[in-house]
DNA sequence: CTATAATATGAGAACGTTCGCACATTTTCT
DNA sequence: AGAAAATGTGCGAACGTTCTCATATTATAG
């Protein structure tokens, strides 16, 4: 009932109780210098006598390494973050580090209040889904100042940091193109495109025609549907912007109405490609109210594999991203540079994997 | 391409910068003591100018504080745990606090590494869904040291720390009587039902009877299983232990073969209850893939609500946990403990929300 | 107008480690 | 054998803050 914080045995009482210096017990204890068996068996005996635990702060002061990653994730919430979180954790751990996470709900201030005190806390290194694309002063100053950074999910435009993603244009394509295939020809999509720099779709349709875009530092949903217009050009047919589902903010309510809007459209797409996780539940929800049949009045594809598509019937056919894999490699890029890698920096672009289901068919003759 | 880390901006430069001493700097830039307006405006143009960030790391060591929040969960990547990180890492985020993660595994080994490896990072506190309910000494030590503990999901026999739970046993009982209501008589469950010191089922069942067990310091699949032993009783049922479905470890893999045994019995389940978020979408699977029609052939109740029971058709009946709110009660008795609120214990039992959806009918008439 | 309290500042010691250096002792190389 | 290298140990100074204490100065009260 009185005693509280008397726990705090130092090295400095191991040592003593040891019969050294402090120096000795901290390299006995702490596995750094040169020390001979007599006295590390002594030393490590006091220490577990003593019930000694190392200060990680002290050491982190004077080391200037804490062996902590920062990330900065969207929203952990989601499965896709939640899968990505896992990976990193995983690899990380493995190393003896620890994770000290935020979420930034893809805003950028919160990002930066994020970047702020992960830096104070003196993290080894940053693994962050960035929420600008284009300027970024807060983590260009962060690799100034020697701070590892690995981008997660997009990348920034000039900065000089590792990123690891999914090649989203090429694998949207591909999707696509499954559906043209199939013999579609008024393919919906919904996606949130929420930020361009550029302006609106019709800009960016214009922008994709001068063929002046960088589809790698565009946000994912951007390059999704840069590959939708990729499939359709090569299939030969037109683009019809009253089938981009531009949902413009990140939440299934917009999701549910863009969607709704689009399948009550007179010429009703007979196909339909949802562009992540979330669009693709809120789809669902229109479709299911909507009483639509899949696949015979509606074909879909869903970027993203939601647990449920494998199960429901028919199954939902989808893009599945190696997401625990994603944070595997950022987190394996991440130590690399913080055991002080230099070589410059990598673009890693993992390859999706498609898992086919009953979702796809011929449109209905009409 | 030279300088790497010149960065660090202590405050004795920017004391000298400003022309006062270092303490008067910390007073200022800590926000501690007393200080002038003019001395005040001098050090934050000073430290402004220099691009000062302070050192929490020097800062924790010495006030024994580092307004960071350690939290073991379970799997991450589950739907469960992220839900509940998101609530503790917004109520945290709000006061200031940076939460360190670490996943477990429910396994007891892991848990106890990264308890470890928390507290020499010198968390201010530990919230943790703990894989061991009877002993855990190295909790008990925290305790003891001093350093708060709130437990999430389940609570610990004789530990004096904060839990906060949900009254599983009564979401449970209320589940199955739904389906007794509706004039099922013979209702299988599936539940993890890993851990229990007592013995097996038929002990669990004799324990029971005797009423010689504490409901909430049991695993929350055990307490699920006690609910659905409470609701049978009253309804003046029988209790086989042919239904019910021990999966016996947490696997997706295991918990489909127990629901395929339980589906397959000859005389089938008239009504399923699946007592968590990975059992329920295995039952899925099996249901799916025998052809079984809900709720024509079989009634379904599952507890945790995933986003695919609202618009599969038809939608399946859930208890809906509180997560997020979970978190959230958690951090906050966290941040109260951290304040120094010295009260006794408390236990926290939330009320999950049923979702009634249409997964329930009568049992077809033999 | 003095006594007391509140405000304001600085010097220097913490906090618990590791690091640089000096100096012993041992091993290894010509 | 002697020189050089590797190994082993301790002292005391870092690391970047906050804290304690001493000492002013100013405001408030009696």
């Amino acid at each position: 009932m009185n005693d509280k914080r008397q726990d705090k045995v130092t090295i400095t009482e191991v040592a003593k109780h040891a019969g050294v210096s402090t120096a000795t017990a901290g390299r006995v204890l702490g596995g750094y210098g040169y020390s001979r068996q007599e006295i590390k068996d002594r030393v490590k005996q006091a220490a577990e006598e003593l019930g000694y635990r190392p200060n990680l702060l002290a050491r982190g002061l004077i080391t200037g390494k804490t062996k902590t990653i920062g990330v900065v994730a969207g929203d952990i919430q989601s499965p896709f973050y939640a899968s990505i979180l896992r990976g990193i954790a995983d690899v990380t751990r493995a190393a003896g580090f620890g994770i000290l996470l935020t979420n930034s709900d893809e805003q950028i201030e919160r990002e930066l209040e994020a970047v702020q005190l992960l830096r104070e806390k003196q993290v080894d290194g940053l693994i962050i889904a960035p929420s600008d694309l284009s300027g970024s002063p807060h983590l260009q100053a962060a690799v100034r100042d020697g701070c590892p950074v690995v981008l997660i999910d997009r990348a920034i435009k000039n900065l000089a940091a590792d990123a690891v993603c999914v090649d989203n244009r090429a694998a949207s394509r591909d999707c696509i193109t499954r559906l043209t295939d199939a013999g579609h020809r008024r393919i919906g999509l919904v996606a949130e495109l929420e930020r361009w720099e550029g302006g609106d779709i019709t800009d960016f349709l214009t922008a994709v025609e001068d063929g002046a875009l960088d589809s790698s530092t565009l946000f994912p949903s951007w390059q999704r549907l840069y590959g939708y217009i990729d499939a359709l050009r090569s299939a030969g047919l037109p683009i019809d912007p009253g089938l981009i589902g531009r949902v413009g903010v990140y939440s299934s309510e917009a999701a549910r109405k863009e969607t709704q809007r689009l399948l009550e459209r007179p010429e009703r797409p007979t196909a339909l490609f949802t562009a992540d996780g979330l669009m693709s539940a809120a789809a669902m929800h229109v479709i299911t109210s909507l009483d639509l049949q899949i696949p015979r009045d509606l074909s879909l594809i869903c970027f993203d594999d939601l647990d449920w598509m494998s199960f429901i019937k028919p199954g939902i056919a989808a893009v599945v991203q190696p997401l625990t894999e994603m944070g595997e490699a950022a987190a394996r890029l991440m130590l690399a540079r913080v055991e002080g890698d230099g070589s410059k920096p990598q673009y890693l672009a993992l390859q999706p994997k498609f898992a086919a289901r009953g979702s796809i068919a011929a449109p209905l003759a009409l």
